[in-house]
RNA sequence: GGCCCUAUGGUCAAGCGGUUAAGACACCGCCCUUUCACGGCGGUAACCCGGGUUCGAGUCCCGGUAGGGUCACCA
């Protein structure tokens, strides 16, 4: 077989060599140790959490070593193509911390290893198959889908391995003729891998992966297909070729990607290229609701976990950046508690910390995370937040997003102040319905008034409580008048007083507060009343306190 | 089914041949306290099983078992 014409047959409008390509995509000039990262999404149109870790990881990775991280679309598939989708990668990415120095871009890329869409590669690819058909590495094939078939229906029968390689790699030693002819008679074909292994050689390879360690894998022997029949390449080949011209230094993926190594390495064995450092990261599991067994994220099932899902849900980006990096690097928790002010940054991100067995998604995790994240943020970011997003998902919330800046921000930093701070506020959805009571269209009797406290008092704890009440008042003072209130209506200054003798008091002071509060705010537990009030300011104090006395006449 | 990865409390996890087997979340109790939150103290709870190697094994080796992944002209 005359190779050389058989390449020329197949490609006969390919004039480059892999040559040209390297000297116009020559090694990236950067320090030693920086390294270079790229997120390979194929632009489906939907992003999840599982994504957004993994691309955390090459974000750090890249920038914390001076490096590059860009941005390729992995669009070799055509059903899988929607519109707008890498517009949705990009944004949301961008949301959560997450942004590329090079690469594709919303409106166009930007960087010297492109073009950036796979799809636009095509020239590039077939330049480096045409090579190795040349070197008798790689092989047309005419073989249809219902043959194929076939052959995997026997392979399965007789309990074989599965694929095409071997006897059951046909076309592998067609004659130039006989592909002549058919190329010819119009037919169409794929181009595959005439891979150098055999099964159950006992041939194997190692590989160190940053973040595992030593691999060790058999060789592949599969004559996988590595341009489809429309000049494109499958995903195999478009990586070995993209991450070698666009010169990336780490491959960060998902575990799911370890059983095709193989295939990855005699690829680059096969085009004499150096490999890359590979990152199998493990996969963010989740429990299936129906079957209740840990599985790994999907894209189908599990739309909670996409990350318009956190967008709407309110939560904040530098919330969720802080919830992965604790899943992502295990002793990351135990830099946060040595530094609770520092920047997410400066933490040291390692692979070698990483875990290499899934990590459950752990909602309570991330409301923690996100109390003590929120904590670090100024309420007048906060208020920005909260308007920011009701804008953008609730945009019903009139009174939210009208409302005053400055009122919002005090509403939101109340009792944050303080060597015990309250972390009340985890996401969006939740800090609104913790305080909704602030905001007349909203607010409504919520709970139950205390049942030690007879009905007949409600209005007249009220009534007595407007005589006194001076909004001027520090907040002991406030108190102290609270106290005497209740005492002289039968209620115990102290709740241990009542809990010792119960039957001499109908109630203890905190019962008395528990109507004020009631009144105040609809809710029998909230933050501070006196507190409260000072926010709200005195005109509401006493429209809602007669509000209430009238409700309890 | 073949191949690959993984295996410490409910969850996330330290641990690198000798530890009373850390810590965080969740849960429970107590304290603080006018409610709630915060905080403090305490508690329940774990090395998948079986063989080796070793004076000694969660830790090393070999077998199982379980879970996950993967076996496309999808990525």
């Amino acid at each position: 077989m005359n190779y050389e014409k058989l390449a020329d047959l197949l490609f006969p409008d390919i004039k480059r060599t892999p040559a040209d390509y390297e000297g116009l995509f020559p090694e990236r000039k950067l320090n030693s140790g920086a390294r270079v990262t790229r997120l390979g999404p194929s632009p489906t149109g939907f992003i999840h959490l599982g994504n957004l870790y993994g691309a955390f990881v090459d974000e750090r990775l890249a920038h914390q070593s001076g490096g590059t991280f860009y941005l390729r679309i992995e669009d070799t598939d055509d059903k899988r193509k929607v519109e707008g989708a890498v517009d949705v990668i990009i944004s949301s990415l961008k949301f959560f911390g997450v942004s590329f120095d090079e690469g594709a871009g919303l409106v166009e890329d930007t960087g010297d290893y492109g073009p950036y869409y796979q799809s636009s590669r095509g020239e590039i690819y077939q330049t480096y198959v045409k090579k190795m058909v040349k070197n008798g590495q790689a092989y047309p094939c005419f073989m249809k889908e219902s043959e194929i078939a076939d052959i995997r229906a026997k392979q399965e029968a007789g309990k074989l391995t599965p694929g095409i390689y071997g006897s059951f790699a046909k076309h592998r030693d067609l004659t130039f003729e006989e592909i002549e002819s058919r190329i010819n008679a119009g037919e169409e074909f794929v181009v595959r891998l005439k891979s150098s292994g055999t099964e159950n050689s006992g041939r194997t390879f190692t590989v160190c992966d940053a973040i595992r360690g030593e691999l060790t894998m058999p060789e592949n022997f599969q004559d996988t297909v590595i341009l489809k029949s429309n000049g494109i390449p499958t995903y195999h080949f478009a990586h070995v070729v993209d991450d070698h011209l666009m010169r990336t230094t780490h491959v960060v993926r998902g575990e799911e990607w370890l059983p095709s190594l193989p295939i990855h390495v005699e690829l680059f064995n096969a085009l004499g290229l150096e490999l890359p450092v590979y990152c199998h990261t493990a996969q963010l599991m989740k429990i299936d609701d129906e079957t209740g067994v840990k599985r790994k994220l999907s894209k189908r099932k599990d739309p909670e976990l996409s990350l318009d899902y956190y967008r709407e849900k309110g939560y904040h980006p530098a919330a969720v950046r802080e919830y992965l990096l604790t899943v992502l690097n295990s002793n990351f928790e135990e830099w946060r508690i040595a530094n609770p002010e520092a920047d997410i940054d400066e933490f040291e991100f390692t692979t070698e910390k990483m875990s290499n067995s899934g990590a459950l998604f752990d909602i309570n995790k991330l409301n923690d995370v996100s109390k003590d994240v929120l904590l670090r943020i100024p309420a007048s970011e906060l208020a920005d937040f909260m308007i920011d997003w009701a804008n953008e998902f609730r945009p019903e919330l009139t009174a939210l997003i009208n409302c005053d800046k400055d009122f919002l921000a005090s509403v939101l930093d109340i009792g944050r102040s303080g060597a015990k701070p309250r972390k009340d506020l985890m996401y969006a959805e939740q800090i609104l319905e913790f305080i909704k009571f602030y905001f007349d269209e909203w607010f409504e009797y919520e709970d139950a008034l205390p049942e030690n406290v007879p009905a007949e008092d409600y209005a007249d704890i009220i009534a007595s409580y407007l005589e006194t009440y001076n909004h001027a008042d520090s907040q002991e003072d406030w108190f102290s008048k609270v106290r005497d209130m209740g005492s002289a209506k039968g209620y115990a200054a102290k709740p241990k007083d009542f809990k010792k003798n119960p039957d001499q008091y109908k109630g203890h002071v905190g019962h008395v507060s528990t109507v004020i509060r009631i009144a105040l705010t609809g809710r029998s537990n909230s933050p501070d009343i006196w507190e409260i009030q000072q926010i709200l300011g005195k005109e509401k104090v006493i429209e809602r306190m007669k509000k209430f006395a009238e409700a309890n006449k």
